[in-house]
DNA sequence: CGGAAACTTGAAACCTTTCAAGAGTCGTGG
DNA sequence: CCACGACTCTTGAAAGGTTTCAAGTTTCCG
């Protein structure tokens, strides 16, 4: 509780994100005590590391602003992206068990963040216990995304499209921001790699939808004009 | 700490699987205080449930014997196949987020497990503080095991039975059975739900691993020839 | 403004699915 | 103990959705 730059300083408590965040669910006084712990660290520029495949397990990452992309890569090298990491959500999860990270996650433009430290985080759920039961929340509700995420590979090259895009639209739109005007964050390729489809075939689906006025495509950016016609597309029903 | 069936009563520490279950990474003293709060449940026959759809979440289940099935049934009604799990093998931490459960998990053949209630969740990892790594570290294995499996659904056909039939043996193996000579608990039918392979492809497959002496498949048995040759396909290494 | 990177788009190739028919397996009852 | 029926599995052939390949077009950024 020493902000070292008093004008600029953010904390939990007058973070726009405190009820998505680290701080979701706690009262006040819990939200004081745990910016005690919570470091605010530097801005990234796009490409640049958050942690690398094989890194110790420093803490759980909040994205304060900007995207991140969290890429696995296979023994053959192949990377393939798990998961895309908007404003106020939080990774790290995964490097829980065994200490260290398998995954690598990078800047997808310029990205700030805050980390509540590995070596603080037993210690602080027993502080509050509050803390303890909502870390265990977003540990569920990150299985509960990736388990989404395998359903939706599942499906054809539509459906899965619409589904990234409702997903992100409703993602955006729960941390305060548009959900009707986004930037996707990656470039087709990622977008393909992340949804199992071709570079082509996610140009061609995206361009199909454009066509059919559900949506306005400029570069990384969407714009959705007929979310609804998404959605039913998403729960598979059939449209002309 | 009250045994009601004397002769018949496994508890954690005298359980087989303490090394690999809730007990894993307690002292002796703990697993005593976790047996408290730790029910042993009655058993369940194929096709039972351990929870639906729906449920309230009211605790972690770990197998004791048998085979359960974790499904997600979506909005027309499709069963999706989302996890298989094995004796020693712990569910239910994708409920604990909303205190309900989102997928149904019900028995492959007769089953047994034990549970660890939620109410008591809370209170146990305070009184134990080694058992809330240890739950946060069973809690960030599930992520991980659920973004491995969406890995293997990008890759074809081949690699992705190989994937299954690799993974199922490190799993048997590491929980005290044989890895080479097991049960797929499946049906072609779920294997391929499972997988995302057509029923016919999963059959035609499996078929071919047999033709190259990679293994030998007796119905629902498989019994493993050549472990490495399949690891291989697994990595994505060419095998004529 | 120019070059590199990203994107679009067509056509052929390919893997997997679908459809369909036949073979095998399991459990129950005569 | 064998027969029967239901379910499961195998296998072939055709259909289909995506990928791959490749050649343009656009966009971005120095």
């Amino acid at each position: 509780m020493t902000p070292t730059q008093p004008e600029l300083q953010v904390t939990c408590h007058n973070c726009g994100f405190n009820s998505v965040c680290f701080p979701r669910g706690l009262s006040k006084e819990e939200i004081i005590q745990l910016e005690d712990v919570v470091q605010r660290r530097k801005i990234l520029h796009k490409g640049e590391f958050l942690f690398r495949n094989g890194d110790p397990f420093r803490g759980l990452i909040a994205i304060k602003s900007g995207m991140a992309k969290l890429v696995f890569h296979n023994e053959q090298g192949e990377e393939h992206i798990v998961q895309i990491l908007l404003p106020g959500e939080i990774l790290g999860f995964g490097a829980i068990s065994k200490q260290k990270h398998h995954c690598s996650a990078l800047a997808l433009d310029t990205l700030s963040y805050c980390e509540l430290p590995a070596e603080q985080l037993h210690r602080i759920c027993f502080r509050i216990p509050t803390l303890l039961d909502e870390i265990l929340r977003h540990a569920s509700d990150a299985i509960g995304t990736q388990r989404t995420q395998t359903l939706y590979i599942k499906k054809p090259a539509e459906q899965r499209l619409a589904a990234f895009l409702v997903d992100l639209s409703h993602r955006y739109a729960y941390r305060g921001f548009s959900g009707d005007h986004f930037s996707i964050g990656f470039t087709r390729q990622e977008l393909g790699n992340y949804l199992d489809l071709a570079l082509a075939t996610v140009s061609r689906t995206l361009k199909q939808f454009e066509k059919k006025g559900w949506l306005e495509v400029k570069g990384k950016w969407i714009r959705i004009l007929d979310k609804e016609v998404l959605e039913k597309i998403v729960a598979g029903e059939k449209t002309g």
